[in-house]
DNA sequence: GCCAGATTGTGCACTTGTGCACAAACTGCG
DNA sequence: CGCAGTTTGTGCACAAGTGCACAATCTGGC
C-alpha cells in the first residue's frame, strides 16, 4: 500500500533489468511464481536487496507464496518502459560500430536498430546486416522519419560531443556513448557510457590488490 | 602524509581510468601541470572529487600549483598495476567477440589480444585482425604459454559459467563478462560484467521518467 | 476455524559515497 | 621578507545503498 509513488533509487533501477532477465528465463520454464529468494539466486543478488527492490514498484507479492512471475514481469517492463519498441541509430561503423549493427541482442530485448550512419562517404551505401549506411547529414531526417529514440555513439573519441550534439538537436531522447570521451548533453537527454578499456583497467587494479575486497559492483 | 595505505574506495577505483585518460589527453597536448578543477572538466567529475580520489593515492599534488601530469599519470598507472601489459584472451567469436578482436582500444591501452578461442570447430582456423581462432580445448595450454592474464567471455549466455569455469581452471586472473547471464567464479579472481541490453533499459527507464533526477552513475 | 510453515515488506543500524567549506601550504612579486 | 593569490588536502555533515531481523500475512491441511 503506499508505496508505488515514491522515486526509485538509481541503484534499485540499474538491476530491474537483471530481474527482468531471471524472469523471462522462469517464463520460458513454465515457472509461475517465484520466490525472492530464487530470483536473487537468478539475479546474482542477495534475497533481502530482491525484496526491497520490487517493494519500490508496489507491493506485488504475496506473503508466504512468492510473486507471480508473468505480473513481476510485466510490471517491471512497464517501469522501465520497454511497453513498446524503442528504435535505435548507431553512429560510427568502426568495428564496434559494425559489431553492435549485427549483435542481435538488441533487437530481441526491444531496441531494434533502425539506422546506420557514418561521417565518412565511402562508408555510405555500405550494407551492414539488413541496412544501409546513411550519411551523417541525413541524421535529422532519419531520426524523424523512423520515430529513433536512443542514439549509440559508436565514433572515434574526438567525434564523440559533435554527434552527441547533432543527435540531440534531432530530436533522440536517450544516449548511449561507447566513444572514450566525456560528453555533456541537455538534463533532459538520458545519457549513459561504456568504455571497454575503463572496464579492464578496474579489473587490473583488484587483481593486482590481490583480488579480494571486491563483490559485484558491475554496470 | 600517512595515508596512502588505507584502501582505496570502490568508486575511486572506478574513476581512476577516467583520470587516466585525461592525463593522457594532457600529455599529448604538453600540458605540465593541472589543477583538479581542469582535470575534473576532462573527466566529467566535479574537482572535490578529484581531490578526495586522488588523496587516497597520497599527495602527489602542490598547493597553490596543482599535480605534476606525468607525475600523477605514473602513479595512478602504478596504483592500477598498468606498468606491465596483460595479455588477453576471448572466449566465444560471434559478432560481439568478433568486434572486440578487431577493436583497437584494448592493445592501445595496455591490453594486448593475444588468443581467440571458439567452441565451434568451423570457426577454429579462421582469421580475425593478426590471430587465428583457437579450439577450446587448447584453452589451457594457450593461456599457459602466452601467459594470458585477462578473460573476456563473449558467448551466448547459455556457455557462460562454463566458459568461466575453464577460464579460472586454465589460471587466467580476472574475467570481464559480455554475456547477459550472471555468473560465479572464486573470490579472488575479480569479475565484472558489461550489458548492453541492460544499459539501454536503464535509460529507457530515464527517459520515461522524463529524463530528470539522474546524472553520471555511468560503468 | 485454527495452526504450522512459508515468504513478503520494512524499520533500523550500519557502511559507503558525496560535496561543501576552510585551514594549510605553495608561488611570485615587490 | 612578507603578502596576495591560488590550489590542495581533509573534517564534517548529509545522502544513498545495504542487509539483518522480524512482524505481517498468506496457503494448505485437518
Amino acid at each position: 500500500m503506499a508505496g508505488a509513488r515514491a522515486r526509485i533509487p538509481d541503484a534499485t533501477v540499474a538491476r530491474l533489468p537483471l530481474y527482468r532477465r531471471g524472469l523471462l528465463d522462469l517464463v520460458t520454464r513454465r515457472v509461475g511464481t517465484v520466490s525472492s529468494e530464487q530470483l536473487a539466486e537468478l539475479a546474482g543478488v542477495n534475497a533481502a536487496k530482491v525484496r526491497k527492490d520490487l517493494s519500490y514498484l508496489g507491493s506485488y507479492g504475496t506473503r508466504g507464496v512468492g510473486y507471480d512471475v508473468q505480473f513481476l514481469l510485466f510490471e517491471i517492463e512497464r517501469k522501465l518502459g520497454l511497453t513498446n519498441e524503442s528504435p535505435v541509430v548507431i553512429v560510427g561503423l568502426g568495428n564496434l560500430g559494425q559489431a553492435l549493427a549485427n549483435y542481435g541482442g538488441f533487437r530481441d530485448r526491444g531496441f531494434p536498430i533502425v539506422a546506420l550512419v557514418d561521417a565518412d562517404q565511402t562508408k555510405v551505401g555500405q550494407r551492414i546486416g539488413a541496412l544501409h549506411v546513411e550519411f551523417i547529414d541525413d541524421l535529422a531526417v532519419v531520426v524523424a522519419d523512423r520515430a529513433v529514440a536512443v542514439g549509440i555513439i559508436a565514433t572515434p573519441a574526438v567525434a564523440a560531443q559533435e554527434v552527441a550534439d547533432l543527435l540531440v538537436a534531432a530530436g533522440v531522447r536517450s544516449i548511449l556513448n561507447f566513444a572514450p570521451a566525456v560528453i555533456s548533453v541537455p538534463d533532459d537527454v538520458p545519457l549513459r557510457k561504456v568504455d571497454l578499456a575503463t572496464e579492464l583497467q578496474i579489473l587490473s587494479f583488484y587483481q593486482q590488490q590481490g583480488g579480494t575486497g571486491f563483490r559485484s559492483r558491475a554496470s
